[in-house]
DNA sequence: CAGTCGATTCACT
DNA sequence: GTGAATCGACTGA
């Protein structure tokens, strides 16, 4: 069985452009879950970009860590943090090995496994909801620490995968600043999304939480 | 080693 | 719009 080129999952040396540059380019192409029940795909409707360790919103900033390690390593791999007491969200490294950038992969439409992915998100209401928001995508897909160092460009059978498709006409393409992200690193606009796409989720400026009692 | 808080979501008012 | 949930990574002493 021969795949189309367009099912052909991305190279390596696309992730390894500078993050500014591969995160509007993610918009609009598939990403692709291969689950244990089955596999789920998802069209990309916005992301946000981590610039290494020169960032002070990125996980990266205060250098490599038990946690932050595959963002240091080489790119087209997943990065997946664990959040909030439960909540996992999933990034793509980016840039040469060692920049430690990464994209943030925070919402998408759901094309295929739309049943896989209600089961794990029985609060949707709505089939745009199933992948919402970071946490919520990242639910959505089955995505798990066990994820973590994934390598995305290994192939069609990989757990995960993104495939060469179309990406969003880059007038389609909004940018804007990044969510719940404190402090210096909120300024940049370095969140994209596809303009007036449904599945594309609110923006919040970060709050910092107050003090249990 | 205790304190703080997060690249969030959900229920509820 | 507001606050709770929930836990592990990171910080600074």
């Amino acid at each position: 069985m021969i795949e189309s080129p367009d099912r052909t999952p991305l190279p390596r040396n696309f992730f390894e452009r500078p993050v500014l540059e591969v995160a509007p380019d993610l918009l609009g192409r598939t990403l692709v879950r291969l689950t244990d029940d089955g596999p789920i795909e998802l069209r990309l409707t916005e992301v946000e970009a981590y610039a290494g360790e020169a960032d002070p919103g990125s996980h990266a900033f205060r250098g490599r860590t038990a946690r932050n390690a595959v963002m240091f390593g080489p790119p087209g791999h997943a990065y997946v943090y664990f959040t909030y007491g439960m909540w996992h969200c999933l990034n793509l490294v980016c840039g040469p090995e060692g920049h430690a950038s990464g994209v943030l992969l925070r919402a998408g439409e759901i094309r295929v496994g739309h049943e896989l992915a209600r089961k794990r998100r029985l609060s949707a209401r709505h089939d745009r909801e199933l992948a919402k928001g970071p946490a919520r995508l990242a639910t959505a897909l089955d995505v798990d620490r066990t994820l973590d160092g994934t390598d995305a460009c290994a192939g069609p059978e990989s757990p995960l995968a993104v495939l060469t498709g179309t990406p969003a006409p880059t007038d389609q393409v909004r940018t804007g600043p990044r969510t719940g992200v404190s402090g210096d690193g909120a300024t940049h606009p370095w969140r994209f999304w596809i303009d007036g796409d449904p599945t594309v989720s609110p923006y919040r400026a970060h709050v910092p939480r107050r003090r249990r009692t």
